[in-house]
DNA sequence: ATGGTTGCAAATTGTTTGCACAGTA
DNA sequence: TACTGTGCAAACAATTTGCAACCAT
């Protein structure tokens, strides 16, 4: 329920009906996710719409940094809802699959100490993972059957 | 020319012709690469070697731990040959595509930093981009087409 | 002899695209 | 009105799989 329910999620694009359920799945969604299964979410409030039209929104919301891809699994790609502003990274649950975000975890010293190989580091990517509170305590209770896989 | 030539690289695996060409290559490869790109470079070496068998192989070695998956490049996986035993991480020169091994970045202090989060840190991938010495030098002469894409 | 390996071709499957139509700005 | 979004179906491409022959062990 931000503010940002008008032009936000899909930077110049235009905003219609199907756009709009299309954001709020996303927003909706507990943690990382397949184009897929989000199609699935979508269809629960906006019956009939097209998979095509799934994967270009998503991939309007990946240009516009409201939707960043982590990974895969299987066969298909994972994203997570988030925003584009500040630098982060992500951690992912091998639990229950929810993402959190984290900040970046690569200090000057670290950065500093991969100048021995020469290479002129310019970005890096950076997925944690681990058992969010609820999965640690319970701590196997229900199978670990999200966002294991790296790819 | 390690002198793991016989097992090593499949693990359980028995070791054929096929397969020892397609270690072989993979050995000899530069960089990153994609299931296709091997199997071209394999077939300079061993016509006639069936794409099926490529990926085959790929999977074993990758179950063998002697190469791992890094990201994708527009719809294909990415692999590089690596050593299983110490844990590191991958520096990718966004120029020319090659791989360096990098140590691993994340200090104690980093890792107790993520602490705050409530999240047990089990595990991470890290992937760092830059540009190896050569490209550094050179700087935008050859036109940036590997390894740029996440996924 | 036994069981994993290989080629080939067919089958899967995630993702993209063409096109005609609808909806936004 | 002009242009973008949408559905549907066809197109694509990477990867997988079935099967019969083959080859390490």
């Amino acid at each position: 329920m931000d503010a940002c329910e008008n032009h936000s999620h899909f930077g110049e694009g235009r905003v219609t009906a199907r756009r709009r359920a299309i954001a709020r799945a996303a927003d909706a969604m507990p943690g990382a996710f397949t184009v897929d299964e989000l199609s699935s979410a979508v269809r629960e409030s906006a019956p009939g719409t097209g998979t095509a039209t799934v994967y270009r929104a998503v991939a309007a919301m990946e240009a516009a940094g409201t939707l960043e891809r982590v990974g895969a699994r299987d066969g298909s790609a994972l994203y997570v809802r988030c925003h584009a502003d500040a630098h982060h990274h992500h951690l992912v649950c091998t639990g229950c699959g929810s993402v959190a975000h984290a900040e970046c975890p690569l200090g000057e010293e670290s950065v500093r100490a991969l100048a021995g190989t020469g290479f002129t580091v310019t970005g890096h990517e950076i997925t944690l993972y681990g058992l969010c509170p609820a999965c640690a305590t319970e701590h196997r209770t229900n199978p670990p059957t999200l966002a294991t896989r790296k790819d």
